[in-house]
DNA sequence: CACCTTAAAGCACGGTTATTGCGTTTAGGT
DNA sequence: ACCTAAACGCAATAACCGTGCTTTAAGGTG
């Protein structure tokens, strides 16, 4: 019996894809949000507009395709030789990266075309997969470590709730006292 | 000298709004958020199209305006006689609501329109001023009380954040659980 | 109380976009 | 080298978005 070939992935599509998800970019970076429009991403990709509307359905799903894909973290997080250290390097970056305009919109558009909420479960997974890092690095260095749910409860949710809902005054001050803070609650019940 | 008539809150201009605000709304419940359009929300709302154009300039920014008044608490937050039980009810009924299918899509819809972010501000503010109520009566009951900024971070946020990007598992245990860590943390630092 | 000013709503139209049916290309397997 | 079907290109259609101009009526003035 034969296998069912759900997929393309290479040659044509793989490079109708690249082109289209540069074509975005592109787009967004130069003229902003609203002038995305299906026709002129494609248009710019060299592709027609049915094209995207076979392989993505939806102008938004595109949208929201591309902006996980930009919030993808390239790199893991860099190792400073203790926790605290290493987890606000890593808060501070974040919330610099994630609390500009492009983030904050990049941000929504991963929420927006979103049904099932698999695309921003992804963005989530990434922050939880860095810290994750981080925390096991502590853990082999016999530290006092908190787990992954806390940390994205006391250090991830306030600044992207802030991000999001209250985005004046955010600074990098606000990251390492949310750090500080969950550090400082861990120590005060020490492992034995 | 006369004094500039900024807006005409009167007569005709707030019988189009309700119209057309109960008109979103009716059309959201009935076919969803895709069927609805400019065109379909003037016909229904006995209204043409440029109106809407005219007082709200964007689909989203007419969908921002309906999702903000529809996330506006009509009521106080109920007292249960302690600040645990106050917070707990209060934290419960709000995971409850905004969890739901449609609470998050009035959520989406209320950052999603909102270039300068006013809109999401207001709906942070709601939540502020409730907890702002609860904390208010225990300190007059002359309880061991955290400030609004630690409850919202410690409570609204991480309920806000798992609710847009991990909305599987929610359930009313995790509230209990924030507020309950929110109040011990504080305990271990009695004011004198 | 009648008049005046002007904000707000209605009307009609052009431009652009979203969307689908059908034929053609080409990736992946036999 | 051939075959199948997945993916793409082309073209046409219907719907929507957005705006200039006209008409109505809200709120103030003499």
């Amino acid at each position: 019996m034969s296998r069912k070939p759900m997929v393309r992935p290479g040659g044509r599509s793989a490079r109708v894809q690249a082109s289209v998800h540069t074509a975005v970019r592109d787009i967004l970076s130069e003229r902003g949000r609203d002038a995305v429009t299906v026709p002129l991403v494609a248009q710019r990709a060299g592709v027609t507009p049915s094209t995207i509307y076979r392989r993505w359905g939806d102008l938004q799903e595109l949208l929201s395709d591309v902006a996980v894909e930009r919030l993808r973290p390239d790199t893991a997080p860099e190792d400073h030789g203790d926790l605290l250290s290493d987890l606000t390097a890593w808060a501070e970056q974040f919330l610099d990266e994630m609390s500009s305009p492009s983030g904050r919109a990049y941000i929504r558009d991963a929420l927006l075309g979103d049904p099932d909420g698999s695309n921003a479960g992804r963005c989530s997974a990434y922050a939880a997969e860095q810290i994750d890092v981080v925390l096991a690095r502590a853990i082999g260095r016999e530290e006092n470590t908190p787990d992954v749910e806390t940390a994205m409860d006391r250090v991830v949710a306030p600044m992207m709730y802030r991000i999001l809902f209250r985005p004046a005054g955010l600074d990098a001050a606000y990251a390492r006292r949310l750090v500080t803070e969950l550090l400082d609650a861990g120590e005060e019940h020490p492992l034995p």
